[in-house]
RNA sequence: GGGGCAGUAGGGUAGCCUGGUCUAUCCUAGAGCGUUUGGGACGCUUUGACGGCAGUUCGAAUCUGCCCUGCCCCA
């Protein structure tokens, strides 16, 4: 009876689940006439709020936000060479005003380390002004020419969390890139994502960098999403847009720096990997409701039992939870789907039987049914939702695990990237990448790879049998 | 970048080839009224669409062209 049920696609057919769950669940519609361009329903948006609530809280540890302009001019954006190429194809120009053509175009910023660096050149004279660490989140414009996806591979990024720092050696630049890699796996943790942090290759590296670190999780399908990038700009940049200092020397210096980023990737991440047959499944600390409390209403006994959910939710939201009474004119169970598919973490159930028994019936978004006394039920809440974070935390991490799979051949690589990642050896050459690539049909997604799911080794590389190191090689998004 | 398929009410579809009674249909769509409520209630009433622009034609959801948007496959 599923089709009279109202369900999703199963989750396995992820593609067609993760198209449907978008607009089921309510986090974005992708109607709005223009390609690659998405609208946050509330409910996505109230979600996008709470993560990066997160994020501003962990970035704030040791940043000032900020925000730098929109558009920036052409002369200041053709500066860099190794950064225009590597965006050159996919900038948006707005080159008219009203019906005059601008004299110097403007750029619709697709990052912004061209309208931020030429600040930071009047703002940094003296080594007392390092480190600068500032970050914004606003939204950027890429003209994609692949295929678009809701949250995934946007041409507006609406929420482009960029982080740009500046320091006055290399040591401390790097330093840098560390800190940030911890912050990011710090707000992965808490959104229950696992994730794999690797170093990209040469290639691969953002435009204008030394080296870029990445941030990866892996889909059900098995492809990886890359959600954050940490990038060591070294001093092409403060080369470029001269920003110097004077040392404690009085000796003028080029600064070095550092800049990376998270998007909405971070959400499609909590989206993909936590949801299921049901539909998203939320952890506390990003569900826009935490607690939803079901009055069972029956007849007689209808104003004794709403004002029963409406004293529970008093209580926990004093004791600081995000609580929602559904009072709506529906059958129980049709609202145990409604609030199943929108994610929220626990139900409370509340009827004439658990009024006599001065009891609550609370089940966890994962299934775990418990019945809770009355009488302590925000300490009870507080443990049954514990107990959610936990397990979800690791299902997510058991499901990652599965994933990642050692290769020593070709063929094992081939096999194992079809379903996930594989960890294979690679001798760091660009040929022997480029036959990876081609004969497993999926890409090197770096070395130096951070994670305690993989243990590092030396082996000999899978095309040309050279001295190699762990590399992890999988389809991606 | 190349190829394919598609777009009809909030969602899902039929109709299109063969232009005309087409007022199409279904729903976990909306509105209203009533009875209901421990896992997707029921009855009655009702609302609502042919992706856009141009063309062919007496007449276009249907044919032609261009555009936009979406999905799938390949590089």
């Amino acid at each position: 009876m599923e089709e009279d049920t109202g369900a999703l696609p199963q989750k396995e057919d992820f593609s067609r689940w993760y198209n449907e769950i978008l607009w089921r669940a309510e986090i974005m519609d992708v109607r709005y006439p223009v390609k690659g361009l998405y609208v946050w329903y509330p409910h996505g948006f109230a979600i996008r709020k709470r993560a990066y609530g997160i994020l501003r809280d962990l970035m704030d540890r040791e940043h000032a936000e900020t925000i730098f302009p929109l558009l920036i001019p052409k002369t200041e954006f053709m500066k860099e060479a190794t950064h225009i190429k590597g965006f050159e194809d996919e900038v948006y120009w707005v080159t008219h005003g009203g019906r005059n053509e601008l004299e110097v175009p403007l750029a619709l910023r697709p990052t912004s380390e061209t309208a931020i660096y030429p600040m930071y050149s009047l703002w940094i004279r003296s080594h007392t002004d390092l480190p600068l660490k500032l970050y914004q989140v606003v939204n950027t414009f890429r003209y994609e020419t692949k295929h678009t996806r809701p949250l995934i591979r946007l041409r507006e990024i609406t929420s482009f969390k960029e982080a740009h720092t500046v320091h006055a050696t290399r040591e401390e630049a790097a330093a840098q890139v560390e800190v940030a890699l911890e912050l990011y796996q710090e707000f992965y943790d808490n959104l229950k994502v696992p994730v794999i942090v690797s170093r990209r290759p040469d290639w691969d590296r953002f435009p204008g960098a030394d080296y870029t670190i990445a941030v990866d999780t892996i889909m059900p399908d098995g492809k990886t999403l890359q959600i954050g990038t940490v990038h060591m700009l070294g001093d092409h940049f403060s080369k470029t847009y001269d920003i110097t200092y004077e040392d404690a020397n009085g000796e003028q210096q080029y600064a070095y720096q550092t800049c990376y980023g998270i998007s909405e990737r971070s959400i499609a991440a909590i989206i993909s990997v936590h949801g299921d047959d049901k539909g998203l499944v939320l952890p506390p600390e990003v569900a826009p409701i935490q607690v939803v409390v079901v009055p069972i209403i029956v007849g007689k006994r209808r104003d004794e039992v709403l004002s029963a959910a409406g004293e529970l939710k008093e209580e926990l939201s004093a004791a600081g939870f995000i609580v929602k009474v559904d009072d709506r004119d529906m059958r129980p169970g049709a609202k145990y789907y409604h609030w199943e598919m929108r994610g929220v973490p626990l139900r409370i159930e509340i009827g004439p039987r658990d009024i006599d028994a001065n009891t609550v019936i609370a089940v966890t978004r994962d299934g775990e049914k418990t019945k809770l006394d009355r009488r302590g039920v925000v300490e009870g809440i507080s443990s049954v939702l514990a107990g959610f974070r936990t397990r979800i935390r690791e299902t997510a991490k058991q499901a990652m695990a599965g994933r990642i799979t050692r290769a020593e051949t070709l063929e094992e690589t081939a096999l194992a990237v079809k379903d996930g990642v594989a960890v294979v050896h690679w001798c760091g050459s660009q040929e022997c990448a480029e036959k990876i690539e081609t004969e497993v049909d999926a890409s090197i997604l770096g070395t130096d790879i951070r994670s305690d799911l993989v243990t590092v080794s030396d082996g000999p590389c899978v095309a040309c049998g050279g001295r190699g190191t762990s590399t992890l090689v999988a389809r991606t998004y």
